[in-house]
RNA sequence: GGGGACGUAGUUCAGACUGGUUUAGAAUGCCGGCCUGUCAAGCCGGAGAUCGCGGGUUCAAAUCCCGUCGUCCCCGCCA
């Protein structure tokens, strides 16, 4: 049983506190040994406070036993100290530290814990590789930088079930152990023991259940849940992540969309005391695709994209004309300032566009008012000046085309809208300095408009996926089509290849984009029997799969279910943009690798013969 | 499933292209000594590396080749 009892941290003490006998607890942050005078930084979470042995007043035996003490210790050592606050010397206080003006004359020290010497030092400034990181994620939790991710993250949430409250919705708790479901993602099985042969899957989300809630009567839900899918990783994936879920009855787009709202401005003004600007812009799927070609258009810059197709057609350039004919489009981007961009340069946005599969990338360069490029011959003087009209180049500009089909020409353009937009510097790209939440002042140091909402609307239903020659929903198979479809899906037995009508017909689903991420994403849903299972009929789900797999859901339709509808925040995202973190794993407490392992905790990891005889498995050899 | 980058003291990197003066080097951390005002403390000294692993080429491999494992980024995938 320890003897000292703290009773303050280390990052509360002031000049105020000067002369009152305090007990801090924490960990040995970095000691400086002077020979007749040792400087010991303690630390806990809430900050630093420097304890100093030797100082001219003390003397005598016991403070000479305290400095045989104060040297042992060692970087990471788990101590108390009882002591006395006083005020540094006069032109020693170090500004740097809220704690800078006063120190601790120690009287008492207790050593709580030992330490091996750490495999890093905790400071946000030692550069760690991640799998050290994540194998001593203890020691890595320490640090300041990843405690202020995830105090900031509590924030959120705790900004978010307060919101939710007072609006009227409850938490309500779904299963983890649930069934297995055809669309979307692989789940993660667990095999039953009481159920020889039969597997629960971790739920995807809990789109089912809340739907389920909805026809229960409960109205309005929410939960921070987690979600778990079994695809490859990336830096803003990991196979179980968090969501902010919720959904509504007797509701529609716009309460759906204002609630959401409303919850971003109470999360930013609670966690980033930052006021956003309501409402969100909002911008139609088609119309993004069209202006930033991507459904997650990063709309801090412009730099908008402009087909020019129609100039294309009249002129004698063969490539583009080519495309036009295989029903492809001709885009251009306007790179402003960028007319000086080197052969080289060149050849490395070619390899990008080639990336997303263009077979090439023109350019023009703007010079004067003549343009430089290989290309011009191939065109009329008034086509050209058409060209830099629409895409409102000047002197000093750099026009780039890609001309394919739509996806293509989208895909590699908004790749280099993006990765333009970052060399042009017209992302405000600020590092975002979080101290002044942390600090006394609170003072602003982070603009509104670093942080840009938009909307994408009326997506469509269906999209044809090649490689499995069928359409398949491009949310999810509950999202409610929009109602002047009804008469025309009505009609359908089967959706046809090449009916162009069928990706006409929009949905009711809806995205939240934050700087060209996105954040999440819902729907209003079908809530009548009959519909949902045309849906699943066009969507080639076999009846009895259907059945299996659906009906549950399909029968609590037939008993009065009430019109809903919902959202869905990643969690992780948001925390990862509101912290400026370049990975969803900096606001995980214990995420794993890129092959979804975990250097913590060796997981996953073989079992014994005797637990997969238990549950009826057997492996391959 | 595919493409790319990387793997060398505890940690972060250099050395590799062009194999041999490399006894594999630096910084930081660690250990010891000195030092009464530091806060990236300073000065002096010291320890610390199966060069991811396996195989091959060669008189000789951290260095070249093949395989393999791991980490990160990207494409596919993620309703």
């Amino acid at each position: 049983m320890p003897k000292l009892k703290r009773t303050h941290t280390c990052g509360e003490l002031r000049k105020k506190n000067v002369g009152q006998e305090i007990i801090l607890s924490g960990w040995v942050h970095k000691w400086r040994d002077h020979g007749g005078v040792i400087f010991i930084d303690l630390r806990d979470r809430e900050g630093i406070t420097q304890i100093v042995f030797g100082r001219q007043e003390s003397s005598g035996v016991r403070a000479k036993e305290l400095e045989t003490l104060a040297r042992k210790l060692r970087a990471e050592y788990v101590i108390s100290v009882a002591g006395k606050v006083a005020p540094r010397p006069e032109g020693t206080a170090n500004l740097q530290l809220p704690t800078g003006e006063i120190e601790v004359l120690p009287e008492e020290v207790e050593i709580l814990n030992k330490a091996k010497t750490p495999p890093f030092e905790v400071s946000d400034q030692v550069d760690v590789s991640e799998e050290v990181r994540l194998k001593y994620r203890y020691i890595d939790l320490r640090r300041q930088k990843m405690q202020r991710n995830l105090f900031l993250r509590d924030r959120v949430c705790k900004a978010t079930r307060n919101f939710f409250d007072e609006h009227g919705f409850i938490e309500v708790e779904t299963p983890f152990l649930t069934k297995s479901t055809p669309e979307g993602a692989r789940d993660y099985l667990v095999p039953s023991r009481l159920n020889p042969g039969s597997f629960f899957a971790l739920p995807q989300s809990p789109q089912l259940f809340k739907q389920l809630l909805m026809v229960g009567g409960i109205e309005k839900y929410f939960q921070i849940v987690k979600c778990f899918r079994d695809e490859d990783l990336r830096k803003d994936r990991q196979p179980e992540f968090t969501q902010i879920d919720y959904e509504m009855s007797f509701t529609d787009e716009k309460d759906v969309h204002s609630i959401t709202e409303e919850l971003m401005v109470r999360v930013f003004k609670e966690v980033l005391k930052i006021d956003i600007p309501l409402p969100f812009p909002r911008l139609t799927y088609e119309e993004s695709f069209r202006r930033y070609g991507t459904d997650k258009p990063d709309v801090r810059f412009a730099m908008e994209l402009k087909e020019i197709s129609d100039i294309a057609e009249k002129s004698e350039f063969k490539i583009f004309k080519e495309a036009l004919k295989k029903n492809g489009i001709v885009c251009a981007l306007n790179a402003k300032g960028l007319a000086e961009t080197s052969r080289k340069e060149l050849d490395e946005l070619k390899e990008m566009a080639g990336d997303c599969g263009a077979k090439g990338l023109a350019w023009m360069k703007m010079t004067d008012k003549t343009f430089q490029s290989p290309i011009t011959k191939f065109f009329k003087q008034e086509e050209l000046d058409a060209i830099a009209e629409r895409a409102e180049a000047q002197k000093g500009d750099l026009l780039l085309f890609v001309a394919d089909k739509a996806k293509i020409v989208y895909d590699a353009l908004s790749k280099l809208r993006t990765f333009l937009g970052e060399r042009l510097n017209l992302i405000p790209r600020r590092a975002l300095d979080l101290d002044y939440l942390f600090s006394e002042q609170r003072k602003i140091s982070v603009e509104p408009s670093f942080f840009s909402f938009v909307w994408i609307v009326d997506p469509p239903l269906f999209e044809y996926n090649e490689e499995e020659k069928r359409w398949s929903p491009v949310h999810h198979p509950f999202t409610s089509p929009r109602e002047e479809a009804f008469p025309f899906l009505e009609k359908l037995t089967e959706l046809p290849k090449d009916m162009e009508e069928v990706s006409q017909v929009l949905s009711r689903a809806y995205d939240l984009v934050l700087n060209g991420h996105e954040i999440g994403g819902g729907s209003i849903r079908i809530h009548q029997r009959d519909l949902q299972e045309k849906i699943f009929q066009l969507l080639k789900i076999p009846p009895q799969e259907v059945k299996e797999k659906f009906g549950f859901l399909l029968e609590s339709l037939g008993y009065g279910a009430p019109p809903h509808g919902g959202f869905a925040f990643g969690l992780d995202r948001l925390v990862m943009i509101l912290t400026g973190s370049s990975s969803i794993r900096d606001v995980i407490a214990f995420p794993v690798t890129q092959k979804a392992f975990s250097p913590l905790t060796n997981a996953p990891s073989a079992v014994s013969e005797r637990q997969l005889k238990e549950l009826h498995l057997k492996l391959e050899k």
